[in-house]
RNA sequence: GGGCCGCUAGCUCAGUAGGUAGAGCACCUGACUCUUAAUCAGGUGGCCGUGGGUUCGAGUCCCACGCGGCCCA
């Protein structure tokens, strides 16, 4: 059948060029998108027809033949639009009847009406066919729903699903208020490198790969952190940074070994003001996005309102463990984790801490900023003003989620030191996630660098929760599968003499 | 890594007890000038994920592998 609709299609398609019609035109001019027409003529009367003529242009997504004239929907970036062709209105109207059909990309200009029914509908005076696919286009009613194919071929969803559309808007629309956000309070927005010769700032597996022209292996930057801190000790005083992060380790709905965040860093600041800005930031993207700050999640209401509540992670892992995660000894722990069935592959204090915390992390369901995480598991954070076992640290936990990070950074070089000298340790015990030692980072703090508030947030899980979507792979375009067999193309070249190669991920594999 | 589930037409899905492979949409032909899952009539379309086994006979039962999903680690 796919073979069949594709030779016809090229015939088709010769027919047309036979005909002196380019069937793969260069350009149209795209006046209005179809959320400006509805817009701008939302105040139409039932039957009501104007003469204000509109271009448009996108994808056939569903069409109604009725012999002399046709209704059909065009789908663009913002949705869809009905048009009308009549053979007494439509110049050309039989060519539209004999070659055009859904899945086609054509522009029409026209002029608006409201139908009988109530939909605005742009009154096709001319058209111009502006590609012809050479595959049949997804069921019109239950659109696509193999998630191999949503993952696999986007553009096919995309097609198929105007929520996906929708959706990855949201995503760049998100991303878009952040900035706008940060630019107004006077961040810069800077880069840093992805290719590093050691990586650090989070503890997380690396991705190893070779620079020929010093011949050395290098790594895929893990956080952004440390160099953004070279940033604020050169004298920046505001600085962020959106790019893409590389952790070479598993995938689930909420883990993704590629994924982006946002790191900011703002010199003279404590965590107290970060968990501020974080309220800030986050309430003004949502406010912008939905006029609200409660929206529905997994059909579970999420509140934004301010101000978010404020627990200590001593305190809540006690109240639900009943584990004193600083007065208790390792054995106690060790011991109340084997009574849970948990397994701690390194045995490490801090280690025992983040499985303590794994175990309750789901109850925390609002916005809620945890805090004061023991210095064992923040070798980048400062020690609290009051209580030298703990960090000036917050995450932010939404739905059980890791949403952000942030602390009171870091700035005495003496105590980096020996953080990291402890990260080292962790690395002998077998820790391949602990961090590497990073002796230029130190020789910047030894510069001084003034005191600074820093915060961390993962861009793909904030956009799950504000597009209610599950997993995470449903709002990276292109996420990770592994490689497909052969992509069959072959019998699309007429020209024998073009040996298409069978594809090279597949050699590999 | 472990457990469970899935893979049948381009898409969404049926497939009884192991006995000639089905529907809707899409596509092709025809009718139809306000339809909207348009309607009506006719038609085309299958390596049933791959490989092996059991059987007179396998989409269906068994084994292995591949790809995907969900849950757990």
């Amino acid at each position: 059948m796919l073979r069949k609709f594709r030779e016809e299609r090229l015939r088709e398609i010769e027919e047309l060029r036979r005909a002196g019609i380019n069937p793969y035109p260069y350009k149209f001019n795209k006046t209005h998108t179809t959320q400006d027409i509805k817009e701008q003529f939302q105040y139409l009367q039932n039957g009501e027809v104007t003469d204000k003529r509109v271009s448009t242009a996108g994808r056939i997504m569903s069409l109604r033949e009725h012999g002399k004239s046709a209704f059909f929907h065009l789908k663009d970036t913002y949705g869809r639009v009905q048009a009308y062709v009549r053979k007494d209105k439509t110049e050309n109207f039989e060519f539209f009847k004999d070659h055009i059909t859904v899945g086609d990309i054509v522009g029409i200009e026209g002029v608006v009406f409201k139908s009988n029914t109530g939909e605005i509908t742009v009154l096709v005076e001319k058209f111009e066919l502006l590609v012809k696919p050479l595959r049949p286009m997804p069921e019109k009613w239950h659109g696509i729903k193999d998630k191999e194919i949503l993952y696999r071929q986007r553009y096919v969803d995309m097609i198929a699903n105007d929520e996906t559309i929708k959706r990855f808007r949201i995503r760049s629309e998100i991303i878009r208020l952040i900035r706008e956000f940060l630019n107004a309070k006077g961040f810069y927005e800077v880069e840093t490198p992805i290719l590093q010769y050691l990586t650090g700032g989070a503890s997380a597996r690396p991705f190893v790969t070779h620079l020929n022209v010093f011949d050395i292996d290098m790594y895929l930057r893990i956080a952004t952190e440390l160099h953004l801190k070279r940033f604020i000790v050169g004298g920046f005083d505001k600085v962020y940074e959106i790019g893409r992060i590389f952790r070479n380790e598993g995938i689930s709905y909420k883990h993704h070994p590629e994924f982006t965040s946002i790191e900011l860093y703002q010199a003279y600041a404590d965590y107290e003001d970060m968990m501020n800005l974080t309220e800030e930031l986050v309430t003004y993207v949502v406010e912008k996005l939905f006029g609200t700050l409660k929206i529905t999640y997994q059909g579970h209401e999420i509140d934004f309102t301010r101000p978010w509540r404020r627990v200590k992670m001593r305190d809540f892992i006690k109240e639900r463990l009943g584990i004193d995660i600083l007065e208790d000894s390792d054995e106690k722990m060790a011991n109340f984790l084997k009574s849970k069935g948990v397994e701690v592959d390194i045995q490490d204090r801090g280690h025992m801490i983040e499985k303590l915390w794994d175990l309750v992390e789901n109850e925390v369901v609002q916005p809620t900023f945890l805090l004061d995480h023991p210095v064992e598991i923040s070798p980048l954070a400062k020690r609290h003003r009051e209580d030298p076992r703990v960090t000036e640290r917050f995450e932010l936990i939404i739905f059980g989620r890791e949403m952000a990070n942030a602390f009171s950074e870091l700035n005495d070089p003496v105590d980096q030191l020996e953080r990291f000298m402890n990260q080292l340790r962790l690395r002998d015990l077998g820790d391949e996630e602990a961090q590497m030692l990073d002796k230029d980072f130190v020789r910047a703090l030894e510069y001084g660098m003034p005191p600074t508030g820093g915060l961390g947030i993962g861009i793909d899980r904030l956009v799950m929760l504000l597009t209610d979507s599950p997993n995470i792979r449903d709002v990276i375009a292109f996420p990770l599968v592994r490689p497909e067999g052969d992509v069959d193309i072959e019998d699309l070249v007429e020209n024998e003499a073009l040996e298409i190669p069978t594809d090279e991920r597949r050699e590999r594999a």
